[in-house]
DNA sequence: TCTGAAACGTTCAAACTCGAACAAATGAGA
DNA sequence: TCTCATTTGTTCGAGTTTGAACGTTTCAGA
């Protein structure tokens, strides 16, 4: 990604509590970060971010070197005051993404490991169960785990497969933003999940709500978090009696700009066709596209076309802003890292675990004002 | 849109609650916003919005910033030195029964009340959602309930419509054993409830690891865990290619003890016609029941007939001593405590947590040594 | 050890934000 | 209707934040 070029902050400027927030967000993902690289990702000159860097510094939060900044570090003299004992447990944690989606996971992590005094070895991986495999090994092998967070790829009878040797290792094995489905008899594997399906069902309430009678859903099957999206949405058509087979239902995986275009031109007029006149759109990198894409095309947004994001990582870019299903991410590593903790803590006694977060849902722009004047329709109760 | 000339209010003026409700609305919907634009938004000056940043701040909803507010962040001292020292809270709890089951569950949640520093009031209530209902309205009257554990009935109508009415309580409700069904929009409840559904599985799954090849199911359909107990005896069967219509599958609820022998002598006949060596009993009371049964018709436990009981209650005062699956009835009262002590400190930024906890299977006599014969078959994995 | 390049920090100015003081408007209750 | 308390708006000096310029320090490689 082009980060020296395009700042990610689209133009507006962040409060400098902000900027600090996503330095140590950037500290915690990387585990070290560069002055100059942080300055061009948030549009700011070096030495803004320099005195960021000091001012965290100041309070014990980062560890000043040369060119940039780490997490504290115990080498840090500075810091060294009050540190009680070393590490006493390392985590491994294999993640299918170190751009998207996972660095916050990642940040949620780090940041409840130092809380718990554990370390942290984070590694990315391939959406490939074979390359999943040979990174959990590694980690295995070089270093000294003694439990393991992972973000498998399932799909296939490879992924079964890899589920079912996660399952036989001897160090606790914690899976993030997945399950195992029943069939496999994975007893030992934990999990924490956000419940995408929940999400979904959420988006769709509120476009309901928002006086929308005929809402679709356009999908990327190329992701994991896709299935669920979608069976949420259609749990939810169900609930509002919305018939399942008249509503759109699209996927847009692997297209490139050109064919993109053309399929979104393809959707539009099916919604023109259908009377749909809301879209809940997954991963909102999409979504960000699709409405740029009905602002060329004069379709207005939120009047003619509602549009809901999934996944809230560049939502809030868009013009207008997108409304957009926001998965607890930084929980999610979070409670990851709580669950082992505990485990090692307490070792087999302890019943399996397998916990469910919900998303929340970020009202913006971009699904706010109903459309033909089929306003005030007020359910008893939504978000 | 032309935010800046034309105020969103119309003109009217709003009262400064309000106001701040927009300004939060608007913060979690862009994580941050500036003095000027909420001003001209809103069409107030920007004093008036400083003031109320102010005043969001000195409540902890808001971190001030130079030009704005963002969402409370930990980078902000101004919060992190106001960590009220362990604020006791009082908990409620409300239970369906008092002598099966929940004592367990209770003497976990005191535990853990007790490590937490909490208060816990325990009440115990009929089957029944408006006996429920009444006793929860009891401890808010009369105690000073900072949240609520409940295992309501959740039956027909009566019981859709408390859930919703423990949803709209305006303290934190977690259920216990209980899960509210995806088509109620129950989105602020949280619960921790056993897998049972998996419990039963693992208990087929042991059976035919025993060699039985026709695995029957005893209900109490009385009991709310039955309908999880068959859904994971089934979900075995199909998954072992046991023919489900060929399948024992009785219900033993509400029979006398004159009544019960008589089916219980049925259950055997019919045991016998379709070739069933091994049932899977829920509740273990009524396993004792059937093991008694057994041994009086001369029937060989396990030999002629394997049982696992379900609740691992009384399971190991039978003679023979049954195998039985064992909910982690204590953990379930623990976790439910730490959901609720997590989110009574984090408040509404912390996400719905569901829980999920895995039972274990004790195996005892009843259900080991293989019928006719039949031994040595093992696959891969079980517990 | 030396040297060039990069990183760093100080100083200053510009742009902007903040809040005190006081004035005006509003609404509740006598 | 009048009064008092509360809320809101205006003005203006004080305070904050940011970035450019430029001299100093640090680092890596010869």
């Amino acid at each position: 990604m082009s980060s020296e070029q395009t700042p990610e902050t689209g133009g507006k400027s962040l409060f400098s509590l902000q900027r600090r927030e996503r330095l140590m967000e950037e500290l915690r993902a990387h585990g070290a970060i560069t002055v100059r690289d942080i300055a061009a990702k948030l549009g700011v000159s070096e030495l803004t971010i320099r005195r960021d860097v000091n001012t965290l510094a100041d309070e014990g939060l980062v560890s000043r070197v040369h060119g940039g900044a780490t997490l504290p570090s115990p080498l840090d003299r500075s810091v060294a005051v009050g540190r009680p004992a070393a590490h006493s447990y390392s985590i491994g944690m294999v993640v299918p993404s170190l751009d998207y989606y996972w660095p916050q996971v990642i940040s949620g992590a780090r940041g409840e490991a130092e809380a718990q005094n554990l370390r942290i070895l984070v590694r990315g991986s391939a959406y490939d169960a074979a390359d999943n495999r040979r990174q959990v090994q590694a980690l295995l092998d070089t270093q000294n785990i003694d439990g393991l967070i992972v973000a498998p790829d399932m799909g296939g009878e490879h992924g079964k497969e890899l589920l079912r040797w996660l399952n036989a290792l001897p160090i606790p094995v914690i899976l993030a933003e997945r399950r195992a489905p029943a069939e496999i008899p994975a007893h030992r594997l934990e999990w924490v999940a956000t419940d995408h399906s929940f999400g979904a069902g959420m988006a769709v309430r509120h476009l309901w709500q928002e006086g929308h009678r005929m809402i679709g859903c356009l999908t990327d099957s190329t992701s994991p978090t896709s299935p669920h999206v979608v069976r949420g949405w259609k749990q939810a058509l169900a609930a509002l009696k919305i018939p399942l087979d008249a509503s759109i239902h699209e996927d847009s995986a692997k297209l490139d700009n050109g064919d993109r275009a053309k399929h979104f031109d393809h959707v539009l007029e099916l919604c023109r066709s259908t009377g749909t006149t809301a879209m809940l759109v997954h991963s909102d990198t999409q979504a960000v596209a699709f409405v740029q894409h009905c602002v060329d095309r004069g379709v207005d947004v939120p009047g003619s076309m509602a549009i809901v994001g999934y996944d809230d990582e560049v939502a809030y870019l868009a013009e207008p802003a997108i409304s957009a299903v926001r998965p607890p991410k930084s929980y999610v590593g979070k409670v990851a890292v709580q669950l082992m903790a505990a485990r090692l803590a307490e070792g087999r006694m302890r019943p399996v675990h397998r916990i469910d977060l919900n998303p929340e849902l970020i009202v913006r722009e971009s699904s706010v004002g109903a459309p033909r004047g089929l306003a005030g329709v007020v359910l008893e109760d939504s978000l």
